[in-house]
RNA sequence: GGGCCUGUAGUUCAGCGGUUAGAACGCAUCGCUUAUAACGGUGUUGUCACAGGUUCGAUUCCUGUCAGGCCCA
């Protein structure tokens, strides 16, 4: 015969419902408006901003559902979300998938007007948006996803030129010769994002520069000698960079001629040994200083290069390579030409767009061939030490894979220095998570040189100013930049390529400038037209990957710091990126992407959300199948917890006090203020996976393993108008309100749909705001507990033998002798309830207490004998009690009154 | 090649100049049959990347190597 009992009841299952159930009922609320719109403080996490060229990847999700975390829990901790998604419209990117869209369908870009190609760029950039959205939106991220930003609105552009033009007002921007990663085979600048390192086979020379001029008399007679990889550069050397190091005088034969060199002297093994000299004798060693003044010939003065060749001071010369003597050609090499501003060494273009020559005794000829002619004729007049061959890492076009090079064009800059000092004054207004992206910050930003903020391309931001094309001087008079701007604003950013040179004929001596924005300072803008203008500034928190150390973090930094010195956000928090199981990056190439939607078509975006949130995330993310089992696993376990809550609240009587509580309920609630506590905590750390662990612990250690199962009893069999299980379910109530809190950030799909088992017509996140009561912290009844549960698992394992041996099943078919000290004796009442058994008795444990009792490792002061309790088994409860006939007392009295 | 970061169980993470390196999951196994596509008990898992050094003692501090990541060349 089987008796009723209380048992849960709930649809609420393990299983989650069809998360578009929940995606429909946010939009349909819109969430993000009600959340929006809640009259208390604001979390303002900004945003940066996406390229829009493609499918959303790991990287996008791992972002942007670690942002919706950290914005769900600011909501839970009575915080008002403020979350405006961006994204970067403009760029090389999508300008080389649109021309290659245009290539399938037989068409050039040539052949069509700019306007209209930045029409297909714009559909282009507007496809992926929308694309982008609807997965974040899958993702479960709440943002205002109405109205997002784009660098690419006009609004946004519109506040993008201003700020422009007062870094142009305020005498921030030159222009000047740059040497620029350029590639002959195209003709053409290219941006940072078209550049491929691959492997190159070049030319490696040791070349000797005779010393024409020095004051120091062991030098007199001797050549210095430069190494280089890029002998086509040599017509354009017009200076050797030495360190801070000493340097060697050696003699040497070469060819049956002896010869006085001079080379680094911490290298001179490694130089002799490369270039197979095995005749020498070190003469001396100089100073750093003693190479101050030195003038030398150039190698090739033979041929017309007759002009002296300065000894110069380079911080960038280092010992890795060469012989620490580096030959500079300003026009060829980022350093070379800071080197040349320095020393005032000439600096001009001796190649055109192709790399053909235009001056000198190679005039005509294209880099390949000056580089085998140079190389010949040091061969020929005895300037050539050693030529050799060698492999290595070198720049090329990731469109026709040739390599490029560095040639000299007309760019404009922004003076950096002042934004620099003042972005490094306020570094330390900031909390920077992980510590180390304050270090990496700061001495990428010392590093930095003048911005280069042009690009010669169409799909972007012109950079809308006239200029003297002879001297570079910009017209920045206030009332021409007001007019060029009223003029784009009223016909559109198009119509400066059309229009520009009718406004310039007004400015007789100027030209429009037709370059375009760097993307970097679009974005880098949105601090500007974002934050101060809508939402808020300074934003309270970046987050972002950590390659934007150099990128966003940098460009929104330096703008900001303009008008004053104030950094855009109050928290500068990175994170990693996903790599493959084994910790490599995921690419093509090797095939181990993954695809993000495709987990959440598979597993669920819950289960996404959580493989995302249990990673320390300032490190890489691995990713692993059986991380995502196991999260799965956590996701289901999680859902128990809920489920059983949800089952067993619905026979609550009426409203319990907490006077009235009993031990276990105190303590259990007790945990709750601890664990809310870390939750207050985990908001002010954004720590996510420590907070994510404790929940989930609490949820299968405290609850399912021991609250939840000593107080099935109660809840199943008990009447539930009496006193305990009613406050038991009003403490289970109290619970699933925190658990719901706690858990809604990392899975919302579970909380929404627990929230609408629970009857709710509103959504979880717009409920009131709970807070554990700090009258239920009792850190008495805590470490009592503790002692208790030592007590139980010396219970538990007495059992466990009992059970080994076959002569129990159940904990409650036992009958338990606990012997322990005075101090515990205070437990009595509480030990057989919470170790589940229907009978025990205790003993004060003395020396004479029988060896063979049981007892465990650490815990010698408690032991414990077992045997099987007298009695037959309550068909109800399942006790074993002497009083039973079919059922207990307890069980007969509730039966009886429910049959009243 | 340079700067910054990472390497602890099959997995995700703790940990720390000092007992025998922890937790949870997983796995194995027993039990419950009243959370049942659940739940509970018990057991199991390590070259702390590798090699040196400092120290009475190093997974921990230092140096180097290897593997990987981000950024830069």
């Amino acid at each position: 015969m089987s008796y009723p009992v209380l048992l849960p009841k709930t649809k609420f299952s393990l299983i989650p419902r069809d998360y578009n159930l929940s995606i429909d009922f946010w939009n349909k609320i819109d969430l993000y408006k009600i959340l929006n719109e809640v009259n208390e403080e604001p979390f303002i996490l900004h945003d940066g901003p996406p390229f829009a060229n493609g499918n959303p990847h790991m990287g996008h999700a791992v972002n942007k559902i670690m942002k919706d975390i950290f914005n769900k829990m600011m909501i839970m901790n009575g915080k008002k979300l403020v979350f405006v998604p961006g994204w970067d419209c403009h760029g090389l990117p999508i300008e080389s998938a649109v021309e290659s869209d245009l290539k399938k369908q037989g068409k050039r870009r040539s052949d069509i007007s700019i306007k209209k190609f930045r029409e297909l760029c714009k559909d282009f950039a507007n496809k992926w948006i929308d694309v982008q959205m609807d997965g974040f939106k899958k993702m479960g991220v709440t943002a205002d996803f109405e109205n997002p930003y784009k660098t690419m609105d006009k609004s946004s552009q519109m506040s993008i030129l201003d700020e422009f033009h007062k870094f142009v007002e305020q005498d921030y921007v030159y222009r000047e010769n740059k040497p620029v990663m350029w590639s002959c085979d195209e003709g053409t600048t290219l941006a940072e994002a078209e550049i491929e390192y691959m492997n190159k086979k070049s030319n490696a020379i040791y070349v000797a520069f005779k010393v024409l001029e020095t004051s120091v008399k062991e030098l007199k007679d001797s050549e210095i000698i430069i190494w280089t990889t890029t002998p086509w550069t040599l017509p354009a050397n017009r200076a050797i960079s030495y360190g801070d190091f000493d340097y060697s005088i050696l003699e040497i034969n070469l060819s049956n001629k002896k010869r006085k060199v001079v080379v680094a002297e911490s290298i001179c093994d490694d130089f002799l040994k490369k270039t197979n000299i095995t005749e020498y004798s070190k003469i001396t060693t100089i100073k750093s200083s003693d190479l101050k003044n030195c003038i030398c010939a150039h190698p090739m003065n033979d041929i017309g290069f007759d002009y002296n060749i300065p000894l110069i001071f380079g911080e960038h010369v280092t010992l890795d390579q060469g012989t620490g003597l580096v030959h500079t050609a300003p026009s060829h090499g980022e350093e070379d030409f800071h080197a040349g501003k320095k020393y005032n060494l000439l600096i001009e273009n001796l190649i055109d767009e192709k790399g053909f020559f235009t001056k000198t005794h190679f005039k005509g000829k294209n880099i390949k061939e000056v580089e085998k002619l140079s190389i010949e004729h040091l061969q020929n007049n005895g300037q050539l030490i050693f030529h050799e061959n060698i492999v290595h890492s070198y720049p090329h076009s990731w469109r026709s894979r040739t390599p490029l090079i560095y040639r000299l064009a007309p760019q404009w800059f922004l003076k950096i220095k002042d934004l620099r000092e003042r972005a490094l004054d306020s570094i330390d207004s900031a909390r920077w998570i992980p510590e180390s992206g304050k270090q990496r910050f700061v001495s990428m930003l010392k590093n930095r040189p003048d911005w280069c903020i042009s690009r010669q391309r169409v799909w972007g931001i012109p950079i809308c100013i006239m200029y003297n094309p002879d001297t570079g001087e910009i017209l920045k008079n206030k009332k021409v930049l007001e007019k060029i701007r009223s003029y784009v604003s009223e016909n559109g950013l198009d119509s400066w390529w059309t229009n520009a040179e009718e406004i310039s004929k007004e400015y007789p001596g100027y030209i429009p400038a037709y370059d375009i924005l760097d993307v970097w300072f679009e974005s880098g803008a949105s601090q500007a037209y974002v934050l101060k203008k809508n939402i808020g500034f300074p934003a309270d928190m970046y987050f972002e990957g950590s390659d934007q150390h150099r990128g966003w973090f940098q460009s929104s930094t330096l703008q900001s710091c303009r008008d004053e010195a104030v950094l855009p956000f109050k928290n500068l928090v990175t994170h990693g990126f996903v790599t493959d199981k084994q910790g490599r990056k995921m690419s093509k190439s090797l095939g181990n992407g993954v695809d993000p939607m495709d987990i959440i078509e598979k597993y669920g975006p819950d289960a996404l959300r959580l493989w995302v949130a249990d990673h320390d995330y300032t490190e890489d993310l691995k990713w692993n199948n059986s991380h995502l089992n196991r999260v799965k696993d956590i996701e289901k376990r999680l859902r128990n917890s809920i489920k059983f809550l949800i089952g067993n609240i619905i026979y609550v009587d009426k409203i319990a006090d907490y006077s009235e509580m009993a031990f276990l309920e105190k303590w259990i609630l007790s945990k709750v203020y601890e664990i809310d506590q870390s939750f207050d905590k985990s908001c002010k750390n954004f720590s996510i996976h420590k907070f994510l662990k404790e929940v989930y612990l609490f949820c299968t250690v405290d609850l399912s393993a021991f609250y939840f199962d000593i107080r099935k009893d109660t809840l199943y069999c008990d009447d539930p108008t009496e006193t305990l299980p009613n406050s038991v379910r009003n403490v289970l109530s109290i619970i699933l309100q925190f658990i719901l809190k706690w858990l809604s950030p990392f899975i919302p799909f579970a909380t929404e749909e627990a929230w609408a088992e629970l009857g709710y017509d509103s959504s979880f996140f717009e409920s009131k705001k709970i807070k554990a009561e700090t009258r239920w912290l009792n850190k008495d009844l805590l470490s009592q507990m503790k002692r208790i549960r030592d007590i139980r698992s010396v219970v538990t394992g007495a059992i466990e033998i009992l059970r080994e041996k076959k002569e129990i099943n159940s904990s409650l078919e036992s009958d338990v002798t606990v012997y322990f000290r005075d101090s515990d004796m205070r437990f009595i009442d509480h030990i057989t309830e919470i170790c589940i058994i229907s009978k025990m008795q205790c003993s004060r444990i003395n020396d004479d207490v029988d060896e063979s009792l049981f007892s465990l490792e650490g815990i010698d002061d408690v032991k414990v004998s077992v045997k099987r309790a007298e009695g037959s088994k309550c068909g109800r409860c399942k006790k074993i009690l002497k009083e039973v006939d079919e059922i207990c007392l307890r069980c007969k009295k509730v039966l009886e009154k429910q049959e009243c």
